[in-house]
DNA sequence: CCTTGACCTTCCCATGACTGGAAGGACTAT
DNA sequence: ATAGTCCTTCCAGTCATGGGAAGGTCAAGG
């Protein structure tokens, strides 16, 4: 299978599934011409790739998952742990974001977004203390 | 006042300020030595930047919020698209980041975590798809 | 006057996870 | 033969820094 059916077949890129070469993800075969011959295990690793990616594990967690994922005596609770960890770095974004949001929020509405020149969104940058509403 | 200064009133690392002139966003005199000597605005400004900054504001977003910050005649209507842009794209994270948290949750709690292999986690990014609690 | 140490300068390289593009070879259809 | 599509490698860029080398400057102390 040449990269172009297995870019559209697992849903990555080929400039992507290339690159997940380069770092040694996968290894496909090459064909005499030199082109990459990706069989249905080289599929299978990129669409778990595909999978993890989405779910916003780093690239090395992956390569961690997959060498579990084909790892027979592998212990969930080797998997466990890095989802884990990972479940804890969403938490800490999302509250970061959260309270970006709080404030950013109150800003937005506090600012009347006319013609006129008055605006708490740049007090508050500024470091001017706006009383809160 | 120079840089080291400039780094602890303003918050900012040194490299970050050096790196904000490379880009534009201030324009600190130099002395006869060649050092950067910062005035009481460039300092204002470097604050200014490091709280957009800590709201999330991408580099460009802050150059245009600085630039409506010195305008005298800005129109808040321009501040507030500018913030409300940048809530939006908060909001989507957070909701993408939520997803990730609800699925990834549900699979850290359905593995058992011992010395077992089996591991619903694994079987979720291998795309056998596991019924739900 | 000399040295030490802290501070400053520029420059280049690295990060993470790709993405874009150029130059050129391979394959397919007409 | 030619056109068009696919494939290859390699190089550079993204974003917002951080690390570190090589070297200039300054203030204090012996």
């Amino acid at each position: 299978m040449n990269i172009g059916e297995t870019a559209e077949k697992s849903g990555l890129p080929a400039k992507t599934i290339r690159y997940y070469e380069d770092i040694g993800l996968i290894k496909p075969k090459r064909s005499a011409n030199g082109y990459r011959d990706f069989d249905e295990h080289d599929l299978h690793k990129l669409a778990f790739i595909g999978r993890a990616r989405a779910l916003g594990f780093a690239i090395e967690d992956c390569r961690s998952l997959l060498a579990l994922y084909e790892d027979a005596e592998r212990a969930s609770a080797d998997v466990k742990r890095i989802a884990h960890e990972h479940l804890q770095r969403i938490e800490g974004k999302i509250a970061q974001l959260q309270s970006m949001q709080d404030t950013l929020s109150d800003l937005v509405h506090a600012c009347s977004g006319d013609h006129r020149p008055d605006c708490p969104i740049l007090g508050d940058l500024s470091g001017i203390l706006t009383p809160k509403l």
